[in-house]
DNA sequence: TTGACAAGTGACCTATCGTTCACTATAATG
DNA sequence: CATTATAGTGAACGATAGGTCACTTGTCAA
């Protein structure tokens, strides 16, 4: 009946993918968590694979159109206090929105099994995070809110660590308030570094 | 015949394990590997799930008595170049050692799964790093090497983009060289940004 | 009203999984 | 020399995996 329901498959694949993995994951339960039977999910997807590959699509499609473009980049901030709440509102953001955390979760599970799944990782975890700052921190320096210096080195000093706590967010989130008060001190620590005497 | 056998086991295991995760890995590859029959395997594991334990077992004994205790912190560096080359070498074996990559990838790909392998993975990654640097710093500070500051805040800042440098050489090894050179000039930059004037 | 189609069911298929067991070869021990 | 433990074999086990198929149901258009 439900016409969703080739989204709602997606949906529970990203969930269950994400905590057991791809091989750790049989159709039988994720059909059954959806209220069916597994023969129900053959009807829209013609095997285990083919939901994979469609799930993969759909992350790549996702961060093509929210980080993708040089129209998405952020704005630059107005002060180093703008940073701070800027970092704080991104980071805040992506270790609470569980679709994020379960799409870091599952890119970091299967990197090493998946060509398509390494490159979305290098692009979400590293790159892609560096690229974005290089702009934010490149136009700080014009405004004099930076020192100058290399802007593509700053983002990569200031995006790693706090990348760094992001996945800690993921792998323990009991932990997911101190990580979120160290990236605020980090943060703030960055600032009072690089910020323009 | 071979006496070794449990060891050699517990080796493919680690590459298995670490290349297609635990859920991916089948006991009759795994024997194969080793030129016997599944079986066999049985004769010195019960179960799959405890070759899994022995595994997480050694890699735990192995951290611990290479990382686990103060007496193992490396030399304080005695200039700012000292510490560009340290961490190099430290850098340089930990992406080239095969058994230490393919620990960090088990550790990566189980860590949501396994209580034990989450908290290694935390240790490893993170917390194990910070406590090695932060007396670094704290050794480098005194010596009037490195301005004063916070030596954890700069321990944290240093080890997480290094980090994130080792976890794209496990992702894509073709990129080690250029990863390698960027983890120089990033610590160059360090020390730099960070040396008494 | 009817016909076509999309969505879902339940029984069934084959392959493979982890695991067991009776058995054999070997090598060390009394 | 007889014995006994160790390491390995090969066939078989039940369970479960991914996948197929004939069939039913509900919906909507002609």
């Amino acid at each position: 009946m439900a016409k969703d329901t080739k989204e709602r498959i997606l949906a529970t694949a990203l969930e269950m993918f994400s905590q057991n993995g791809y091989a750790g994951t049989n159709i039988r339960e994720l059909a059954a968590s959806l209220g069916l039977v597994k023969s129900g999910v053959y009807k829209h997807f013609a095997s285990k694979e083919e939901i994979w590959n469609a799930l993969l699509d759909e992350m790549i499609a996702y961060y093509d159109e929210h980080f993708g473009s040089p129209e998405h980049l952020p704005p630059v901030p107005d002060s180093p206090e703008g940073l701070v709440a800027m970092t704080m509102r991104m980071v805040d953001f992506t270790v609470r929105d569980e679709k994020i955390v379960m799409t870091r979760k599952l890119l970091t599970i299967e990197q090493f099994r998946d060509e398509r799944a390494r490159a979305l990782a290098t692009k979400h975890f590293l790159t892609g995070l560096t690229e974005m700052f290089t702009h934010v921190f490149s136009g700080m320096m014009d405004k004099g809110l930076l020192r100058r210096d290399d802007p593509a080195m700053l983002a990569f000093a200031y995006t790693a660590p706090i990348s760094a706590l992001i996945h800690l967010c993921d792998r323990e989130p009991e932990k997911t308030e101190a990580a979120i008060a160290q990236a605020e001190a980090f943060s703030r620590h960055f600032v009072k570094t690089y910020g323009a005497m």
